[in-house]
DNA sequence: ATAATTAGGTTGCCTATGCAATTAAACAAG
DNA sequence: CTTGTTTAATTGCATAGGCAACCTAATTAT
């Protein structure tokens, strides 16, 4: 057994979730804490629009990596709780580019405000060489088998 | 803005998911093209009790990160499956013991063949320093939120 | 002993996800 | 043109997830 065998079980559980989710449940309490009544997944999609609106599903799906029927539900939901609008796109049909009401815009201020407390809670005490280190190892994995 | 918010959005994307969610797809995957009929979730229950049968559900909870009614629908469809069995405790009488059925054993084989290559295209081109670093850095993140 | 608390599991409710199949619009080729 | 192909989005089906409430067994305290 080589040593890429030794370390593969603690490794594995690392990159299976156990780090994601661990922040995705920190993100969903903090949200909850500042009176956001959205997901997790939610919030990766309104983060999306706070930057630029007038995206179309396509696009949030390529932006969050998920398929295209995650997206079609999400903004279901986000419809239902009138924080998006869909407005179906003049120049190609098929399209659906997604707004934010005013109600949606609202919510950026707190929404930014709680992830980037999210951000600062995980990443405490670690170096920003660590972490630059850690990104360009994670992207290399992902660029293996995205 | 420091440093540490340039580089959040980036590092944001990884730990939200990107990373452990193609790495599940692509276990997804590769169990599938090795015949077996498991979700990537079934196989971390799975792949613990394949190391050590008789664990009860909070020790499987515990285990794999995930809240006790997971646990208790996983059993459960793994048990429909006929790939595990649970066993009324004697000593507690609260406690199920999960062990794996012949057929569940059978299948620990191709199952830790297909998890190990998922392991080996994530990592492909990866020194074992760099996951030693990055491991040791998400190790210390897990700690921080968990 | 008995009451109060803790611990293991289950159920209900709601959200999210992946895959496969489908519809409808846009585009390309003959 | 019109046929064939690609693309955006939706729907169906099945699995999985968290949280809260609940039940029962075990443990602790009085």
């Amino acid at each position: 057994m080589n040593d890429s065998l030794i370390i593969s079980n603690e490794f594995y559980s690392f990159l299976t979730g156990k780090v994601s989710t661990a922040i995705s449940r920190r993100l969903q309490r903090n949200l909850k804490a500042g009176k956001l009544n959205i997901t997790a997944e939610q919030w990766t999609i309104l983060y999306h629009l706070w930057q630029e609106e007038g995206l179309t599903q396509q696009e949030l799906a390529n932006l969050t990596f998920r398929d295209k029927p995650s997206i079609t539900r999400l903004i279901n939901n986000l419809e239902k709780m009138t924080l998006v609008i869909r407005v179906n796109d003049k120049q190609d049909r098929r399209s659906n580019l997604i707004y934010l009401t005013k109600e949606g815009r609202k919510l950026r201020e707190e929404g930014m405000k709680q992830s980037l407390l999210t951000l600062q809670e995980a990443t405490a005490g670690l170096e920003i060489e660590e972490l630059r280190a850690a990104q360009i190892i994670l992207d290399k994995v992902f660029h293996n088998i995205k």
